[in-house]
DNA sequence: GTTAGGG
DNA sequence: CCCTAAC
């Protein structure tokens, strides 16, 4: 499976290309941001997006721990309650930049109080006791409030932060440090990165397990900000809303603790599918444990949305990741990552030089265009438990739903028991030999595309006037390994830029959700989806393939009591538009003008099932009035400014041409009389 | 079934 | 995203 990417507007250092029917006066505004834009891509950019389109939930399945929240699903028992902390006893705590951190108070430390006004928890994903929570909290003795990162709830922890090589935020250590495996440069690097970062994303965790087989040099280790607990290991301690480089340890997840994935949560795993009337009786519960991700949502963040999509998206990680620059390690390495012509020349083209300050890199030199080779996402850590008398199908689906609860739905779960592959979802786990005391390491679960039948039909066709071209715009290209990626085995993948033909491709995503989802991906041929090609966009749908029996809309109509269930029916779930779907909406109303919408479409998301066109009329609307609005009032993922232009000229235009002919037929009218 | 508009 | 009216 190929994706194409085109790289969106918007933070990614990628070069924009030249906007086609923008006024002069309109980009002149914009001139600001442009010269952000103008950076090209590093590593982490490229990470950010492709892990962003990757990990994408439905939904925004998983969101941000909202500040000052109580995070204590209802699935976790037993947690401390925050208001049984000490408030008397103060621990340590220090200033971790979030962002908007000043540099004088970085590093500082101070005894904290516990307030339980400004914290929260959330379980714990990690440690002895896995129910134990994790305090989060927002501590405003640092002058300006600051949030705060995990803290432990028992009080007295003295927790650190490291904050070396002026390095203000663990974002930008990241993103030198993957610079540093592009370019193989040194830390000079840095310097121009450093005012592009000037509003940083607070987080890198979905990046933490990047493994970097680079040597680790001390500007690696310095780059490394995290905050350590005093009695606590590395492994607990990490996580939360420190990023860390962390070089070796595997992915830890983080903590949804939104209400809404609690809802999710209590939802999916406290009923039972319908369909599943053995279960109905049980109990099944699935407590999804990770970290907490202490995510301050700021306002000044829109400047990088492509990472912020990856960080709102995180929860599940390309561990196992590795990234190399060709030249460096190329036997290490898993991404490759090499440069394309295409983006050289534009480089040249636009005059632009790579912000690496004149250093002929061989990153600059060569070609931007990427290849990555993912050997496999590792899930957050998930547990269930489950009746021995449920049946394997319901045992895939309750680990789906535990599983797509992050990723979003495209992937069906695949069970193996003692190396076999489980087949047959109608036996009982008993009757497939699956028993309460079998040993853990018998069971094994891995995610197939269940995409199986994603026909050639899913490409867009190409449209001339798409403004997506292969000559203005670079593209990003991921290609799904063949084999499933495995939950415990690192799965080979191997990438190929994609076939010419697909290179243009503005396509919304596809749901999918009429494809048949195949009882055993593995039984179908693997061609059919391993050729098979998806735009970019399509990523997060691609990922939101119906699972078995289970497609995504099911999924999401599932209804917490089945009486609910028959007394109204469920709204639809809510799929927030990407910037790949405004841009096609966009382009399809330029086209067909507004009042259209059967044949926007048709046009353009005729693929996407989930999309109806009174979605796609609902969202013009919203859209022309985000374009209206300014953008501190805007929320949501960014549009990008290029595109509310083109929506308010498109809108005027529209709205100009229908009065013209409601004009019309009474001038003539007038006339004729 | 589509479109438009309020909620 | 839902609902309804109007066509």
């Amino acid at each position: 499976m190929v994706f194409h990417k085109r790289l969106d507007y918007g933070y990614s250092g990628y070069q924009v290309p030249p906007m086609p029917r923008v006024p002069s006066s309109a980009r002149g505004k914009r001139s600001a941001r442009r010269k952000a834009e103008e950076k090209p891509m590093c590593a982490f950019d490229m990470l950010a997006t492709v892990a962003g389109e990757l990990l994408s939930e439905r939904e925004n399945g998983l969101l941000l721990h909202k500040d000052g929240g109580t995070s204590i699903p209802a699935i976790t028992k037993g947690v401390i309650k925050k208001e049984n902390i000490s408030h008397e006893t103060p621990f340590k705590a220090e200033v971790f930049d979030q962002g908007s951190c000043n540099e004088s108070a970085l590093g500082s430390e101070k005894q904290v109080r516990y307030d339980p006004k400004e914290c929260s928890l959330s379980p714990r994903t990690t440690g002895k006791d896995a129910r134990e929570p994790v305090l989060s909290c927002k501590i405003s003795e640092f002058g300006t409030p600051k949030k705060i990162r995990k803290e432990e709830c028992s009080p007295a922890l003295k927790v650190t932060c490291k904050s070396e090589d002026g390095i203000k935020t663990p974002f930008q250590g990241e993103r030198r440090m993957f610079d540093n495996v592009v370019s193989g440069t040194g830390p000079e690097i840095f310097e121009d990165l450093m005012d592009v970062d000037a509003k940083p994303l607070a987080l890198v965790s979905s990046a933490s397990s990047v493994k970097v087989p680079i040597p680790r040099n001390p500007t690696f280790a310095k780059c490394s900000k995290g905050i350590t607990v005093d009695g606590d290991d590395d492994e607990n301690s990490s996580g939360c809303t420190n990023p860390r480089i962390n070089t070796s340890k595997t992915f830890r997840p983080q903590c949804p603790s939104d209400h809404r994935i609690r809802k999710l949560f209590a939802s999916k795993f406290w009923k039972v599918a319908p369909n599943d009337g053995e279960l109905s009786n049980t109990e099944m519960k699935a407590i999804y444990r990770n970290r907490k991700l202490c995510y301050t949502r700021e306002k000044t963040e829109r400047c990088s949305f492509k990472r912020r999509k990856l960080f709102e998206r995180r929860s599940i990680s390309a561990s196992n990741l590795d990234i190399y620059d060709e030249g460096v390690s190329p036997k290490l390495g898993c991404i490759k990552m090499e440069a394309s012509d295409k983006h050289a020349n534009l480089n040249a083209a636009n005059g632009a030089s790579s912000s690496t300050s004149g250093q002929k890199s061989s990153y600059e030199s060569r070609d931007y265009h990427v290849k990555l080779n993912i050997k496999s996402f590792k899930v957050p850590e998930l547990v269930i438990e489950i009746p021995e008398n449920a049946t394997v199908g319901s045992l895939k689906r309750t680990v789906m739903e535990a599983v797509t609860a992050i990723l979003g739905s495209g992937l069906c779960v695949g069970v193996f028991h003692q190396g076999k592959k489980v087949r047959d979802d109608n036996k009982t786990l008993l009757q497939a030999g699956i028993s309460h005391n079998d040993k853990v390491e018998n069971l094994g679960f891995t995610l197939e595309p269940s995409y199986t039948l994603t026909p050639p039909s899913l490409l867009c066709p190409e449209d001339p006037n798409s403004i997506i071209s292969s000559d203005t715009t670079e593209q990003l290209k991921i290609r799904i390994p063949d084999t499933p990626t495995t939950l415990e085995l690192p799965a080979a993948s191997d990438v190929t830029p994609k076939a010419p033909e697909t290179l243009s491709s503005n396509c919304p995503e596809s749901d999918h959700d009429s494809v048949p989802s195949p009882t055993d991906a593995s039984s179908v041929d693997k061609t059919a989806y391993s050729k098979a090609l998806l735009p970019v966009p399509s990523m997060n749908d691609a990922l939101a393939v119906p699972v078995p029996s289970v497609n995504v809309d099911a999924l999401a109509m599932v209804p917490l009591r089945k009486s609910r269930r028959t007394e109204q029916v469920q709204r639809r779930i809510r799929r927030p538009f990407s910037v790949s779907e405004v841009e096609a909406l966009v382009q399809a109303v330029e086209k067909l003008g507004t009042g259209r919408w059967r044949d926007v479409k048709l046009r353009a998301f005729d693929n996407a099932k989930h999309r109806t066109y009174v979605d796609l009329k609902d969202k013009w609307k919203t859209l022309v009035h985000t374009a209206r609005i300014s953008p501190q009032q805007r929320r949501g993922e960014p549009v990008p400014q290029e595109l509310l232009d083109r929506v308010l000229s498109a809108h005027a235009y529209w709205s100009s041409q229908q009065t013209k002919l409601q004009a019309k037929p009474l001038a003539e009218a007038c006339l004729l009389a």
